[in-house]
DNA sequence: TAACAAACGTTATATTATAACAATATGATA
DNA sequence: TATCATATTGTTATAATATAACGTTTGTTA
């Protein structure tokens, strides 16, 4: 709460509409729905998507180009995240699982790279569709 | 080779551009690139591609909207791609570790899905840029 | 308040990707 | 070989996603 307010008036509305969506929205249909708010251009939503990122307030999903709320951690400025994708209902939801970050978090190859970052999307069936 | 005659003219013209390349191409520089062999248009570029990477020949880097070919096994349907990118050079390299694919590939969390196929992007300073 | 950084609004444009349609080539098999 | 199904091609147009460049406004803090 005290984080929000630091928010600005734009990234403030563009976040409220994310997090209220039960699925990843698009930029333009960000833009469709904030229009009656007085936010006309694409720029002032990929502005504030840009920022919301950074803050760890809202995850790119990239292989939808769409952007979802972050569920896990309140306030934290989010470097790794791991989706999960339905094939069929395009159902995404964020994983939240320890095994799998810790393992993420400390992997090293032979590259000599340091990984700060990650981003992972699994595709499956789930639950519903498998059953279809 | 046996499987590469199975591939049509503009697939294989697209795919021999792409493991040319050094680095992770873009479906318009593709495109400018094939223009004299007679590809004119966007769709031509595309199709190829999603055909290539339906083969496994190629994958999509999806943070980069980017094409690079598949180093690890030759002929084999891919569906599962772990690069490391480099945040300053942007160097892409596919990462091939056994550890890391089994992990993923065994994957499972609570939500009862089923995992077929993964996308993993990590970020990070590659050697090099680490030095800077 | 002066000075700086962040956010804003706006127009234009760049970049990435697909729809729709007709024609042609290719491979399998009767 | 004739024929059928399928994949591929070529083409035009357009949709969808994202950024450049400019000047203004707002907010912070020295």
């Amino acid at each position: 709460m005290a984080q929000i307010q630091t928010l600005s008036k734009n990234q403030k509305i563009i976040l409220d509409i994310i997090e209220k969506a039960k699925e990843p929205l698009k930029a333009y249909s960000i833009l469709f729905n904030v229009q009656k708010k007085g936010i006309k251009a694409p720029l002032q939503v990929y502005r504030a998507l840009e920022k919301l990122i950074k803050l760890g307030k809202i995850h790119k999903v990239e292989s939808k180009n769409a952007f979802v709320a972050c569920k896990s951690s309140n306030c934290e400025v989010s470097k790794a995240t791991a989706f999960s994708i339905c094939e069929i209902c395009e159902k995404v939801t964020e994983i939240a699982n320890n095994k799998l970050s810790n393992f993420l978090n400390s992997f090293e190859d032979k590259s000599g790279m340091k990984y700060k970052k990650y981003n992972l999307e699994f595709f499956g069936l789930c639950k519903k569709c498998k059953k279809t």
